[in-house]
DNA sequence: TTCTAATTGCAAATGGTTTGCATTGCTTGT
DNA sequence: ACAAGCAATGCAAACCATTTGCAATTAGAA
């Protein structure tokens, strides 16, 4: 995706586009995973504060830039949005792994409930087949 | 859930079963929703310390007799796991309404993934029809 | 360039969760 | 019934991710 959308987005929301801004936005393009917040900070080091880099990633949540990965890691992850598509995943906790599950049930769960939904979560953790043994 | 198959797993885990854990197993299973660590707590108060129901709870984990779901309002909930059986939610951030999805992925990501799924969440927040206007 | 509200950095606070340790309570063997 | 040994508890302190207050800085409109 290029900057230019996320650009576009904070201008038409009415944000300043500031450095720490793009820096947590270059971060999360250069990331082919989701990334803690501390990954972001480290990444920014002696460039952003880790206070500016949680709030950041509030805002692109409310923005809609960035989703929550949950890993159940006792932490949250983020990774990009583009263009209406996200990513679900599945994790081993032993070497991890990550792979890509091409599945999406938000329109099936959108007409099964009548709710308009906003958010969802759909991680699995577990072995892949190396460390399954 | 018979009382009498939590007992008989702890017993095979060789773990004692123990007044705050019947409390907390009590709290589970009289609740119809997954159960935050301060609501056992409050339903439990004064008769199990609050450091014992995360120790309790992470034990349940660990034995497979609680499961973790995640609504992402920054602190965990759990539901007990009758005989393989699990649930999935749709929650209404607005007026709490909570919904039953009959859908498990657990078994397609397995075969499409060649994983060991260990653990997964799947909850959807968003507005019930009422709330979306 | 000037001006001002938005944003930042820093430090302190918050809140959920974990942990150390002395005490209590099972359980087993005598 | 008693003692010993180990597990589990309560309480307080620690931990760690995240949030917040506030003075100083900065983006971007005028
Ligand atoms: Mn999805
Ligand atoms: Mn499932
Ligand atoms: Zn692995
Ligand atoms: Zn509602």
């Amino acid at each position: 995706m290029l900057m230019s959308h996320y650009i576009d987005i904070m201008k038409k929301a009415g944000v300043k586009f500031t450095r720490p801004r793009k820096l947590v936005l270059d971060a999360l393009q250069a990331a082919k995973q989701p990334l803690s917040i501390k990954e972001i900070h480290k990444r920014v080091r002696n460039k952003a504060d880790l206070a500016s880099v949680y709030r950041t990633v509030n805002l692109f949540q409310d923005l809609g830039i960035v989703r929550e990965v949950q890993f159940g890691e006792g932490y949250q992850r983020y990774e990009l949005i583009g263009e209406g598509q996200h990513h679900h995943y599945v994790l081993c906790i032993e070497c991890g792994k990550l792979e890509d599950i091409d599945i999406c049930l938000l329109d099936r769960v959108e007409k099964m409930t009548n709710f308009k939904i906003l958010s969802h979560s759909m991680e699995f953790q577990g072995l892949c087949h190396s460390c399954a043994g």
